[in-house]
DNA sequence: ATTGGCACTCGATGTAAAAGAGTGCTAATA
DNA sequence: TATTAGCACTCTTTTACATCGAGTGCCAAT
C-alpha cells in the first residue's frame, strides 16, 4: 500500500509534530529526516499522502499535520519495537514506598505523579477480581435506622456503604451477626458463600427479613459489580499545553474526569486484556475526547485488576508515555 | 464614616457587578438603584468612594468596580439580614438519600452538586472529632511484610493504611491481636486506650516490639491528626464563568484543588467555629486564589466535624451561596 | 522520477481610523 | 451649598487595510 519512502514521510511528520507542535513543512522534513530528497519531492509525496488520508493541511499555506490514521501507523510501529524502561520511575516508587499509605492514597499519588511528569492527565484504577476472597464484613450503627456496612477484601480493598436496618437491632446484635457472617465468609469468595449467608440471615432474622434483603443487595452490588475505584491527577498541567488552550476542549476533558461513568468505561475497556492499549481520537467511543488519545496499561494479580493510564492530546509523546506506564505498573506490583 | 447615600452606592455597584459582570457606570446606578439622583451626582460620590478605597476603575473611561473592601461591606450587610433557605435543596437531598451510599460518596456527590448548581467549585470535608470512639481495628496481611490496618470510627469514618509487620506473623495471629485490641478499644476514644494498647503490644509481642512501634505510630497519625477527608466537585463549570477565562487563574484554582494541603488549610480555618464564614480575596492566606472568594459553613456533631464550601470568583453570588450551603448542611445532618 | 523556480494562497502581524462608553470638569440651578 | 446639565476628553474595542512570510502547487528542466 505505502511505499517505503511514503511511510518514512508519514512517520517523520508525526514525529516532527509531536516534538514541535507545529505543522511540518516539506523543507523541514527534507532537511531533518530525509536528507536524500529535495523539498519538492517531499511535497509530491505529501500531496499523495494527503489524498490517501494520512495527512492534512489546516489551511492552504501551512505545512501538513498527521491524521488519526497517521498516528495509528506511528503507534503500531512503536508497539512492535522493544521499549526501554522509563528512567526516574524508581525514585518515584521509593517516594511512594516511604509514605506507605493505604492503597487508595498510593493510587491517588501515582495518578498525580503520572500527570505531573507528562503534563497529561494521569489515571489510576483498581477493582477486585470476581473471585476475590472476603476478609471480613462488619456492621456499625450510625444512628436511627442507618447502619454502616464495612467490607474488607483480601487484596486490601475496603468498601463501606450505609444500609437501613430496623432501629431495634442493637450494636451487640450487629456484632453477633457479623461474627456469624465472618465465620462463613472469611477467606472465601462471595460467589461461594452468598447463598449460605443468605439462608443464615433468613433463618436467624426471619422477622426482619425484609431489611436484610437490602443488606444482601448492597453486598451483591459491592462484591459482584467489580466496579473500578478511579483516581485522576495532574489535570492542572494540561493547561500549559498548546492543544488545550481552547475552552471547549478543556471543559470536555474536565467533565470526563469528574464523571465517573465515562472514565470507568475507558478503564473497563482497556482492562479486558493485559498490557498496553492505545486509543487515538475517535477510536475511543467516550464523547468529548475525540481529539485526545488514551494510553493505558492493565494487569491482574492478587485478587485485583489494576489499570494505569494517561489521557493527552492526540500529539502526545506515545513512546515515552507507554514506557512510563509499563515501568510504573511493574514497580507498583512489586510492592503490593 | 460613610454617608447613607455612599453606602447605597457602594452596595449598588457590588450588586450590579455581581449580576452583570461588567463595570457599573454612573448612569446605570442612577437609573436602576438611586432613582432620586442624577448620574452626575453618582459620579461625584463614586469619585469620593474611589479615593476612600471602595471602588476603582479598570481604566479611565470605564465604570467602577468594587474593591475587596466593598465586597466585605456587602457581605457583612448580608450576614446581618435574615436569610431564606435555598429552594430546591430538598429535592437534591432526596437524591442523596435514595442512593444511600457510604459517607464518602455522599460528600463527593454533595460537592459535585454544589459545583453544578452554582457554577463555582463545591467543597465538602469531614474529619473525626478528637474524642470520637473507635468501633474496631482490623489487620489484614497483604503479602510479604505489608499489613493493611483498617480502623472504623464510631461516626462511620473508615481509615485504612498499610504498615510493615514481620512476615512470620500469620493472619491468625493478626486476628488474635486485633481481637485483643478491640476488646480494649471498641467504644472508647483513642486517647483513653492508647497507653493500654501500647503496653499490651509491648508485653504480648516483645520480640517484635520494634515493628509494633510503627503500628502505634500509624494509629496515632490517623486517630490524633484529625485530618480532613476532602472532596471537590464541579471544577468544569467554572470554565464558563467570564472571571476564569484567564489560564493563569484557572491553573491556580485547579492546582489548589489537587493539592490537598492547601485546601485542607482553608477547611481547617473555617471549622474553628460553627456556621458561615466568608473570605474575600486576600483575606484568605492560601496562595493562588487571591482573586477568589470562599464561602464555607461548618458544624460538629456525632463525633465528626463537617464542612461544606464554595470557591468562586470575588464577584460570586454570596447571598445565594450562603443560603445554599446552610440549607444543605442542615439537610445532610438530619440524615447522618 | 526528481528537482529548481516561481506565482499564488492564506494566516499572522501591524497600523490607522472610527465607534462607543463613561468620566471629569465647568457653569447653571434650586 | 448640593445638585444637575452639558460637553470635551480619554481609553478600549472594532473594523479595515496593507504588509509579511511560510509553504504550497505546478511547470519546465534535468
Amino acid at each position: 500500500m505505502l511505499t517505503e519512502r511514503q511511510l518514512e514521510v508519514v512517520l517523520a511528520v508525526v514525529y516532527e509534530y509531536i516534538e514541535c507542535g507545529e505543522p511540518a513543512g516539506s523543507r523541514t522534513i527534507a532537511k531533518k529526516y530525509l536528507r536524500g530528497c529535495s523539498p519538492a519531492t517531499i511535497r509530491n509525496e505529501m500531496s499523495d499522502l494527503e489524498e490517501m488520508g494520512y495527512l492534512y493541511q489546516p489551511h492552504t499555506s501551512a505545512g501538513r499535520l498527521p491524521t488519526p490514521m497517521a498516528y495509528r501507523l506511528y503507534v503500531d510501529a512503536i508497539m512492535q519495537r522493544r521499549r526501554n524502561p522509563h528512567p526516574g520511575v524508581n525514585g518515584w516508587l521509593d517516594d511512594i514506598r516511604d509514605q506507605r499509605r493505604d492503597m487508595e492514597s498510593v493510587l491517588a499519588y501515582a495518578s498525580q505523579l503520572l500527570g505531573k511528569v507528562t503534563s497529561y492527565v494521569g489515571v489510576a484504577a483498581i477493582a477486585p477480581l470476581e473471585d476475590v476472597a472476603i476478609h471480613r464484613i462488619d456492621f456499625l450503627r450510625l444512628g436511627g435506622e442507618t447502619v454502616l456496612m464495612v467490607i474488607v477484601l483480601n487484596g486490601g480493598l475496603v468498601h463501606s456503604r450505609t444500609i437501613l436496618l430496623p432501629a431495634d437491632i442493637s450494636q451487640d446484635m450487629l456484632d453477633n451477626i457479623s461474627r456469624s457472617i465472618n465465620t462463613i465468609a472469611s477467606g472465601n469468595p462471595w460467589g461461594q458463600v452468598r447463598e449460605v449467608i443468605y439462608s443464615y440471615l433468613v433463618q436467624e432474622l426471619e422477622q426482619i427479613f425484609h431489611s436484610c434483603r437490602e443488606a444482601i443487595d448492597q453486598m451483591d452490588l459491592i462484591l459482584s459489580s467489580r466496579k473500578y475505584r478511579l483516581f485522576t491527577g495532574g489535570a492542572r498541567y494540561i493547561l500549559a499545553l498548546p492543544d488545550f488552550q481552547d475552552m471547549g476542549k478543556l471543559k470536555a476533558i474536565l467533565s470526563l474526569l469528574e464523571e465517573e461513568q465515562n472514565l470507568a468505561a475507558i478503564v473497563e475497556k482497556c482492562s479486558q486484556k493485559e498490557g498496553v492499549r492505545v486509543t487515538i481520537g475517535d477510536e475511543n467511543p467516550v464523547p468529548g475526547i475525540s481529539s485526545c488519545s488514551v494510553v493505558t496499561v492493565a494487569s491482574s494479580t492478587k485478587g485485583q485488576r489494576a489499570v494505569l493510564g494517561l489521557i493527552g492530546p492526540m500529539r502526545m509523546d506515545y513512546e515515552r508515555s507507554i514506557a512510563l506506564l509499563e515501568t510504573m505498573l511493574k514497580g507498583l506490583y512489586e510492592d503490593f
